[in-house]
DNA sequence: ATTGGTAATGAAAACCATTTTCAATAAGGA
DNA sequence: TCCTTATTGAAAATGGTTTTCATTACCAAT
């Protein structure tokens, strides 16, 4: 079930927060982009229909949204947080990655299967239950070399 | 297969490094203590001991680690990366979390059972061939809200 | 529509973890 | 023991993020 603009307008504004016109921008560009976009990605994205908007107002939209659920923030250890539009409903929000640690490049891995979420599903229950700990959502990151990396890596060796 | 403090000696002395006495210190700071030290809490602990550390030296040295892979970082999003001493031996590295979206509070979840290990070798294996990745390792992070916290929350809506 | 209270905005300054600079020090091979 | 060179620590720089504060503009009530 993905969600419109007007869901996420409903849903700000039911927060009490105001819908201004920066935000309706700052919302059309992470719907739009690929994901994982810093705030200076944003606020670059956000300049070219809307020239005065301040990286301030990116990051205070950024943690308004986040904190309504609509966000999620993640940080790779490249030096800056990245931010990423929750499109799908429902109580099972997960992401998975593949991090290069070379080029430090993300790749998102989005192909689950009915068995592999069933898993997940178990785990996550047994953990709740030992932990008394009401889990969200997760993350799953893969760390390693990519291909081209590796591909360069063993060019280099052969000079 | 546990690594006692000869191994990462040894290790270091074959990367070409100098065993120094800041160096020394600070890995044994990072083996006694419990997980996920930042840099700074790792210098207040190695200065109990050697007063003229600086912290420079700290996050020097854990560069060093890192790049010899002894030691692995985590950025878990509360503005400070933090650091654990890799003690395991072999080519399944794992590390589970639970975080608390509250306070910030990070719990250690280690125990997997056979069946689990298998579940995520096997996705491992088909996301390393479909993407041409070589993964190293990985972590699975939970978010949500801790017993604690969520004690608080009720407590506060009662009033 | 107009108004008024208040949330939101943007520029500049502050913040703060981490990195860099550089002169002084010390590890460890010769 | 000497000498080369990696390492160190203090201070300064860096750079992403947050705070401050005066101005602007939502939008509920009129």
């Amino acid at each position: 079930m993905p969600r419109g603009p007007h869901w996420f307008h409903r849903r700000i504004r039911g927060y009490g927060c105001r819908l201004t016109l920066p935000r309706q921008r700052i919302l059309e560009v992470l719907s739009r982009s690929s994901k994982h976009l810093s705030a200076e990605e944003i606020s670059h994205r956000v300049h070219q229909v809307y020239p005065a908007i301040g990286l301030t107002t990116v990051y205070r939209t950024l943690e308004m949204l986040i904190s309504g659920a609509m966000v999620m923030k993640f940080d790779f250890g490249d030096g800056r947080t990245r931010y990423e539009l929750i499109k799908d409903q429902g109580a099972l929000i997960s992401h998975h990655h593949l991090i290069c640690r070379v080029c430090l490049k993300i790749i998102d891995c989005a192909e689950f299967t009915g068995y592999e979420r069933g898993y997940l599903e178990s785990i996550k229950k047994k953990l709740s239950k030992k932990y008394k700990f009401e889990i969200r959502e997760h993350q799953t990151r893969f760390y390693g070399v990519c291909e081209k990396c590796k591909k360069e890596v063993t060019d280099y060796a052969k000079r």
